[in-house]
RNA sequence: GCGCAGGUGGUAGAGUGGUCAAUUACAAGAGACUGUAAAUCUCUCGCCUUCGGGCUACGGGGGUUCGAAUCCCUCCCUGCGCA
């Protein structure tokens, strides 16, 4: 028995849409579903209280900002994720994958260009061949080549390099309920060279990450593992990656890259078309939620996204008629709650008033209640959509949502 | 009353003859944020503008100088000390 299975409750005929149940060591997952970002074994500003009371499903940490603080060790010791966060339900880490683009071609400038093929003397995790210059010429703390990514901690500069292996060793240690194959996120800028030469070092990695999960008996009967699709903004690369990695005996499927909204729409409907039904479907990273009423169109499942913190603490929330700012001076005359008939706890027991208050005058509490407003509203939103694709209305659902909800 | 120090943009506080509409910080205003290098970052912040520039400005007034926030005189104000 795999440790984490999925089941289908019910598919709409009209689209892609699906609802069905993850189950995990921790608990189940009730799709969709949105998952929380804890990067570093903590949601920003939330305490698992508030997570648990706004009926958070799952957390996703980060494995790559856990090794390096405080460490895979530190976690180990205190008795794996769950138990050193103080989070019982269902866990996933990312495999550090996301940092590999972050830290490296970033956004912008230079993508694809260099990154040249380093590769290091064997199975030595020094990286002889990192040129440190070359790296921070370009801006970039991370280069990557066929082995594995060496990256320049932005803690302290130190170099660190991550592999297939030692990213599943890291996230073993960690012990997330889902972990992530090691990946390259790759920017959407690059070229489809580039991205076809990303793309298959990422099956690589793929399968070296199954090889490296498998071998460790007792973490594979405890931990799933998701394999994660790339290919950037081309369809051709996109169905084959999605191929390649349905071949693979993984427990789920991530989608990841940097989309523009016209290409999301395109990327899961070849993606989806090539991966197995039977297995739940994580789009990384995304998102907003008319980006979610899409990925559940497209037949994904689950979600996470660090919009609903970043933006609260930035002082951005949601309402059920869009995004908008409580750092205003008006919102200090405003004694209604920030979003009327929210059912938070922000919501329930502080008028807009006092938020924005709060955010202006940068006191913590501030950041702290409008995150758990934003993943309170995108969190019920997706739980919504579940209920309504289980009560055949999801058209309808979407209908309203977004005829009210402008972005 | 005498002595000393000082009066600069919303605030604090640089500048002490030209490169000053004036460093910087904060406040204020606007924008960004999609697998978290983010409780962060960017822009605006005297008035007007055809964005080339124009105008009014560094307590008030007067003066020196080609040129003054910067030097001189004078007045007003503030702080400290002495009477």
């Amino acid at each position: 028995m795999r440790p984490v299975t999925f089941s289908i409750e019910k598919k709409l005929p009209q689209s892609r849409a699906r609802a069905g149940v993850i189950t995990t060591p921790h608990g189940v997952i009730e799709t969709p579903a949105f998952t929380v970002v804890g990067t570093k074994a903590t949601v920003k500003g939330v305490a698992p209280h508030f997570l648990k009371d706004m009926g958070v499903q799952a957390v996703l940490s980060n494995t790559y900002h856990l090794y390096l603080q405080p460490g895979e060790d530190v976690v180990a010791e205190a008795g794996g994720l769950h138990k050193f966060m103080r989070w019982e339900g269902p866990t996933l880490t990312d495999s550090g994958g996301f940092q590999v683009f972050s830290l490296g071609a970033g956004f912008e400038a230079g993508v694809g260009k260099f990154a040249p093929a380093v590769v290091p003397a064997e199975e030595d995790k020094t990286p002889v061949f990192y040129d440190k210059e070359l790296a921070t010429s370009h801006g970039k703390l991370a280069i990557v080549d066929e082995e594995g990514v060496t990256f320049t901690s932005h803690h302290d500069g130190t170099l660190h390099r991550f592999t297939a292996e030692r990213s599943m060793e890291i996230q073993h240690k960690i012990g997330a309920d889902i972990m992530f194959a090691f990946d390259e996120c790759t920017s959407p800028l690059a070229e489809h060279d580039y991205q076809k030469e990303a793309m298959a070092r990422t099956h690589r990695w793929a399968e070296r990450s199954l090889r490296a999960h498998r071998q460790n008996v007792a973490a594979s009967q405890k931990q799933g593992l998701y394999g994660v699709v790339q290919g950037g903004r081309y369809e051709d690369l996109r169905r084959e990656s999605a191929k390649a990695l349905a071949a693979m005996d993984f427990d789920g499927y991530g989608i990841g890259g940097s989309f523009s909204k016209e290409d999301l729409m395109k990327a899961l409907d070849v993606v989806v078309e090539e991966l197995p039904e039977e297995k739940p479907r994580h789009l990384l990273g995304i998102g907003e939620p008319e980006d979610i009423f899409i990925g559940v169109e497209k037949g994904m499942d689950t979600f996470d996204c660090v919009a609903p913190t970043r933006l609260g603490r930035n002082g951005t929330v949601y309402t059920k008629t869009g995004k908008t700012s409580l750092r205003y001076e008006a919102g200090l005359h405003d004694q209604g709650p920030i979003d009327p008939g929210c059912a938070c706890y922000a919501c329930t027991n502080f008028p807009k008033s006092y938020i924005t208050h709060l955010l202006r005058a940068g006191e913590y509490l501030g950041g702290m209640l409008a995150s758990i407003h934003n993943l309170h509203f995108i969190v019920n939103m997706v739980k919504d959509i579940r209920t309504s694709i289980l009560e055949d209305r999801f058209d309808e659902l979407k209908k309203d949502f977004l005829s009210m909800y402008s972005v």
